[in-house]
DNA sequence: ATGACTATTTATAATAC
DNA sequence: TGTATTATAAATAGTCA
């Protein structure tokens, strides 16, 4: 999805590779949530980066109003 | 991305839902496994589906040769 | 390092089988 | 129910501000 095809191995210019990180990680959890929203399920997503940031996403649960868990 | 605009909220229709359940599960896997490999990152996502049942994917860290964690 | 742009690739909604 | 096709929407690689 871009200029060119990318082959899905480590992209190996460190400013490539973060720049396809923030963008691409961004990109996961946007559709994560998206369906999270959808189907109406619940989703948690940990990434560890390789400089041992964490990174998180977690549907809230806000659209599982339908019973309730304890 | 279909063919229609889709109005990012709960699909009522049960099949359409559980199809596009499917199709999106299948899709976020994948991206979360060429992000792990782009950008050598461990990634974990749990997915609860509204009927209990659970979807998991990990990175392997196969693409973390680079140094061992304990 | 961000943030916008856009040409292009990728994902998928509807459809067909 | 499942698999394949295809028209269209969405994501993003490279680029530039």
């Amino acid at each position: 999805m871009g200029r060119r095809k990318l082959e899905i191995k480590r992209i190996e210019n460190k400013s490539s590779r973060l720049v396809a990180f923030s963008k691409r990680r961004t990109g996961l959890i946007k559709k994560a949530r998206h369906l999270s929203m959808l189907c109406d399920v619940d989703i948690a997503i940990i990434v560890f980066s390789a400089h041992g940031k964490l990174y998180e996403f977690c549907s809230s649960g806000s659209n599982r109003q339908d019973y309730l868990r304890l």
